[in-house]
DNA sequence: CCGTTGGAAGTTTTT
DNA sequence: CTTCCAACGG
């Protein structure tokens, strides 16, 4: 047997990377190892690799844990660990991948080993998770009950609070420097804030709620705790992480909780490519690993690009070149090409839908599928324009990120009502189904979630509770769906049928167009399908909510075709052939709210390194004279004039073409061509109401 | 105590 | 454009 031939695909510094520590078969843990990789550079490929080299040098990968950002970026990791391995061991490979079961988030991870030590650290192992959305309904609703809505200065809002708290759990600073640094328009409630704060947590404890903060900071405490450390650090000879410069304080709490020496551990990551420090992501996690240990961590650099085009990658070098601080590295490509990445001059957004709704096409022509063609944006509403244009045109498109159609009211309501019954004492969860009954309010839906606490068993609590008289038509249809999911008869996905026959008469009740969102219910009945059970279906969904919206209803088919539209946060690891980047101009990138900080602004400039770095073949950075705003109490909707971005300076233009669009009028400049037909559009215009 | 209504203020990126 | 809040009528 070939003792590694799939290792001879890779170039000498991928290889190091995947042989670190591994001396042959049965012993392979070896000290911590650090992997700087730049975009493009076959990271993925890596790690999978030395996932499988681990694996088939007798590393049991039921003790493997392998942290991803995403789960769909976890699956992609298996799938080809699997098919690397699969080369070697043939048919056993499956097998032993499969038991590759601890593959995915940290906040995933997290909740299983929580369920399976819950007992052992106070916990009531049937909690419900709150995404982000039910833990600023929750904050509100404690905030109502401390007075602070009826402060005499505006006190800040949910999302605001919620904000605060999660920075100062995931960056493990206190609340002042928090609030100091990243939220200084808050401060003066300190005092309100942490008498809030405090409650809040009170609140998710007594109702049995974690939210994704608690998933970490639970795990970060039984690491700490040595009695349970041992046994948890005990379980994993691996620890891999993906997307290191994409982690928080917490995180890394965590990591050097579980693996104090570092062996065993290797983080993957690329420093140029750090655009979460919203979450608290702070790049300093990866910047200072290799000191985290004695002797220090290896640290290996995978620098040679095998996605973009030349002149692609240094335009985008170019662009990286000013950021203040990173690991100097050079990324190289050997894919020559003549086709620098284009600067394209429109005047307003509406030229630039037209314009790459155009090329998107004349593309496809070419034989680009719709697949291999991405445009991205700095915010989610930034390609508004274009989702009409594209809608217009009959062109297929899926957009990810921004709003997700779990957001949408009416799936939060069926699913609240899910969530009611598998965990009562869920007050967010229980306010809102209950508040979806004719003549029940705030005080009354308290009163009943006040009982509901205090007994244990949930239905002869609802039984025993009278309605009030409005209430008394919709109560015994609620009362009837509430008992039946608790006698489990239905089985799942059954139960979601029978929320959903309670459900119909009030979505056409509640909203106008109730056929639409009967659409979305039926695709989250076709979701629900692909889990085991309801506790499944509840964590899996709030932890891993699907991320694609498409403007056909339904799922796509996978055989469809269509454009991809992203968020740059949302297109990260990924790569097409052809790229569109959309308002490449001051306001939009850097966003103008994120102009505050020197920091914020080195991050908005990583956004467009990410965003450059995803084109393979072709980019274009699309650049309107004027952009749109609205809102703005003051001023109402307005056009901005723009400048293109002030992180692609003069000095580097020459890494750039240039054009504008669309072409300029042949005219004379300042002379209007003398045969210009006359048209009288005033006369067509009164003539449409003739 | 519920539900509606009108005025006012806020609007990035996501597990 | 949307969400939040206070005020009011039933």
């Amino acid at each position: 047997m070939q003792p590694a031939a799939y290792l001879d695909k890779l170039n000498p510094q991928q290889r190091r990377a995947v042989e670190h520590g591994i001396a042959g078969p049965g012993d392979v843990t070896g000290g911590p190892l650090l992997v700087i990789a730049g975009a493009g550079s076959g990271k993925t490929n890596t790690l999978a690799h030395r996932v499988a080299h681990l694996i088939v040098n007798g590393a049991d990968p039921r003790r493997i844990m392998l942290l991803t950002f995403s789960r769909r970026a976890a699956a992609e990791m298996t799938r080809r660990v699997e098919r690397i391995a699969a080369h070697v061991l043939g048919p056993n490979a499956a097998v032993l991948t499969e038991g590759l079961t601890f593959a995915g988030t940290f906040h995933g991870v997290g909740a299983r080993l929580l369920r399976d030590y819950a007992v052992q650290i106070g916990l009531d192992p049937n909690f419900t998770i709150h995404d982000r959305e039910d833990s600023a309904d929750l904050i509100n609703l404690v905030r109502h009950e401390l007075g602070f809505s009826r402060t005499e200065k505006r006190f800040p809002a949910k999302g605001t609070l919620i904000a605060i708290y999660s920075r100062a759990v995931n960056a493990e600073q206190p609340l002042e420097e928090v609030i100091g640094r990243a939220f200084p328009w808050c401060a003066g409630w300190n005092a309100e804030l942490k008498a809030l704060f405090a409650a809040y947590v009170e609140a998710k404890q007594r109702q049995n709620v974690l939210d994704y903060d608690d998933l970490l900071l639970y795990w970060a405490q039984m690491v700490g705790e040595p009695s349970i450390a041992a046994d948890l650090a005990g379980r994993f000879d691996h620890v891999l992480i993906d997307e290191y410069q994409d982690t928080n304080r917490l995180q890394a709490s965590i990591l050097l909780g579980l693996k104090p020496d570092g062996r065993g551990l290797t983080v993957v990551g690329d420093d140029a490519q750090s655009i979460y420090s919203f979450r608290a992501a702070t790049v300093r996690n990866i910047l200072d690993f290799p000191g985290h240990f004695s002797p220090r961590a290896d640290t290996v650099m995978l620098e040679q690009n095998y996605r973009s085009s030349q002149p692609i990658l240094a335009a985008a070098n170019a662009v990286i070149d000013f950021a203040a601080e990173r690991y100097a590295k050079n990324l190289w490509s050997d894919r020559a090409s003549t086709e620098r990445p284009i600067l394209v001059s429109v005047r307003d957004e509406i030229e630039q839908a037209n314009f790459v709704a155009t090329r998107i096409l004349e593309n496809r022509e070419d034989g680009i599928a719709l697949k291999s063609q991405a445009v991205l944006f700095r915010a989610a509403h930034h390609s508004g324009p274009l989702e009409v244009e594209l809608t217009r045109r009959n062109i297929p498109f899926v957009k990810f990120g921004g709003l997700k159609f779990l957001d949408s009211a009416h799936v939060k309501d069926v699913l609240a009502a899910l969530r009611f019954v598998e965990n009562p004492r869920d007050r967010v969860a229980g306010f809102r189904v209950l508040r979806l009954l004719d003549g029940l309010g705030p005080a009354t839906a308290g009163r009943i979630l006040d009982e509901v606490a205090t007994s244990d068993a949930l239905v002869p609590a609802l039984e025993g509770f009278a309605p009030p008289a409005r209430t008394a038509q919709d109560w015994p249809a609620f009362l009837a769906m509430i008992s039946e999911l608790k006698g489990k008869a239905a089985g799942w996905p059954g139960e979601l049928d029978l929320v959903w026959q309670w459900y119909e008469p009030l979505l056409e009740r509640l909203h106008e167009d109730a056929a639409s969102r009967q659409a979305d219910l039926v695709q989250l009945a076709q979701i629900a399908g692909g889990y085991a059970s309801r506790e499944r279906f509840l964590t899996e969904l709030t932890l891993d909510p699907p991320d694609a919206t498409s403007a056909e209803a339904g799922p796509p088919h996978l055989d469809e075709d269509y454009v991809i539209l992203s968020t740059i946060h949302s297109a990260k690891g990924q790569e097409w052939k052809k790229v569109f980047v959309l308002n490449v101009v001051d306001g939009c990138i850097p966003i103008d709210l994120g102009v505050g900080t020197k920091d914020e602004i080195e991050e908005e400039r990583r956004l467009l390194y990410v965003a450059m770095t995803r084109a393979k073949d072709s980019l274009h950075l699309m650049v309107p004279q004027r952009f749109f705003t609205h809102g703005q109490a003051a001023r109402g909707d307005r056009h901005v004039y723009a400048a293109r971005t002030r992180f692609i300076p003069p000095t580097i233009l020459n890494r750039f073409a240039a054009t504008s669009w669309p072409p300029a009028a042949p005219a004379e400049p300042g002379q209007r061509p003398v045969d210009t037909p006359r048209i009288d559009i005033g006369a067509r215009m009164r003539a449409m109401w003739k």
